[in-house]
DNA sequence: TAAGATTGAATCGTCAATCTTA
DNA sequence: TAAGATTGACGATTCAATCTTA
C-alpha cells in the first residue's frame, strides 16, 4: 500500500455516505411503524407477534425457549421477560421440560392462538402494503440476497435467525 | 374483483414470506449490533451519535429542535430526552431561539466535537466491515432504491429522514 | 387554534448476576 | 464447568398531557 493511500478503506464516499443514510431512515421507521400498528390495533408489539406467529407454526404449538430466541433474533433474556409478560396475559404458557430439567418450553395457549388469528389480518395487510407491494419481485429478490449477506457479517455463526443462504449444515463438504 | 378471489392481496406466498423473515432479521440485529458497538466503544447509542454526526454537519454545529427530529427520524418527544440527557454529558448545549421563542437550538459543544470524532473512525469502520463491504457496489445501489421505495411507503409525506428520491420540492412541475 | 417543545408515567430492552441441572 | 433459563436494576422509548408563543 503507498504511503499517501487513506488509512484502511477510510471514509465513506458519497454514494455510499447517502445509501447508509437511507438505509438507517428504514431501519428507525419501519420497526416504529410495525409496532405502532401492532399496538393499536392488537395491543401487541411487533416482538411479541413474532414470538405467537413462531409457536403457532410449530409441532403442538410448543418450542424449547433457547431455540426460540434464536427463531425470534433474541436474548435469551429478552425472550424471558417478553414469555412472562405474554403468560400473565394467558396468551402463553410454560411447561417444564422432561428430558432436560433445565429447560423450559413455551406453548401457545388457546387464547394466543386467537389473539393471533386476530391480529394476523391487519398485519400482514400492514406488511404487504408498506414492504412488499412498495417493491418489484426483483427487488424483494434483491432484498432476500442483501439481508442474507448482511446476516453472514452481523451474525456470522448464525446463532440467530431463520436458516439462511446456502449453507445449511456445511461441515461435510470438500471445501 | 370476481366473488371467490382471496380478500384484499391474501396472504404472502413463501418467496416473499422468506425475504420478510430474512428482512425483518436484520432490524432486529443490526440495529442492536450498531448500539453494541457504540455504547462499548464510546458509551453512545446509535441514535446519540446520529444526533451528533448531524450536529456537526450544519453550520455553527446548531440546528432547530424540530428540524432535528426530522433529520434523526424522531419523534419531538424522543429527541428532546436525547438531548436533555447529552447536555447532562455536556456533549451539547440549547439555546433559546430569538426570533422565535417558541423554538429552541441544539449545539455541539467542543467536548461533543471531540467525542465524536474520537468514536467516528471505529462506527464507520464498523459500518464499512458489516455493511458496505458485505455488498456489492450494485447491492449498495439496489439497497438504496429499496429503500427510497419503503420510505415513500412508510412516510409518504417526508416527515422524516433525508430528502430521498426525485421529488425534493416537486411542487412546480406540470406533470 | 395550531406550532414548537418539554415533561412524567409507564413500558420495554439490556446488562450483570444468579440459580439449577447436565 | 458449562448450558438453559430467569431475575432485578437500570437505561431508553412511547404515550398522553402540558406549557408557551405564533
Amino acid at each position: 500500500v503507498g504511503a499517501d493511500t487513506v488509512p484502511e478503506g477510510g471514509w465513506l464516499d458519497s454514494g455510499q455516505l447517502a445509501a447508509w443514510l437511507r438505509f438507517v431512515a428504514v431501519l428507525e421507521l419501519l420497526p416504529a411503524a410495525l409496532d405502532s400498528q401492532l399496538r393499536r390495533d392488537a395491543d401487541l408489539t411487533h416482538f411479541d407477534y413474532y414470538v405467537l406467529a413462531m409457536l403457532s407454526e410449530s409441532d403442538d404449538a410448543t418450542v424449547r425457549m433457547s431455540d426460540l430466541a434464536r427463531r425470534t433474533n433474541a436474548t435469551p433474556s429478552r425472550l424471558s421477560h417478553v414469555i412472562r409478560r405474554l403468560e400473565e396475559r394467558e396468551l402463553v404458557e410454560r411447561i417444564a421440560c422432561s428430558d432436560d430439567r433445565r429447560a423450559s418450553d413455551a406453548r401457545l395457549t388457546e387464547s394466543g392462538r386467537a389473539k393471533l388469528e386476530s391480529a394476523a389480518p391487519g398485519h400482514v395487510g400492514f406488511v404487504r402494503r408498506h414492504v412488499i407491494d412498495a417493491l418489484s419481485s426483483e427487488q424483494l429478490d434483491q432484498l432476500a440476497a442483501i439481508a442474507d449477506a448482511l446476516l453472514d457479517r452481523i451474525d456470522p455463526d448464525g446463532d440467530f435467525g431463520p436458516l439462511r443462504g446456502a449453507r445449511s449444515a456445511a461441515v461435510d463438504s470438500e471445501g
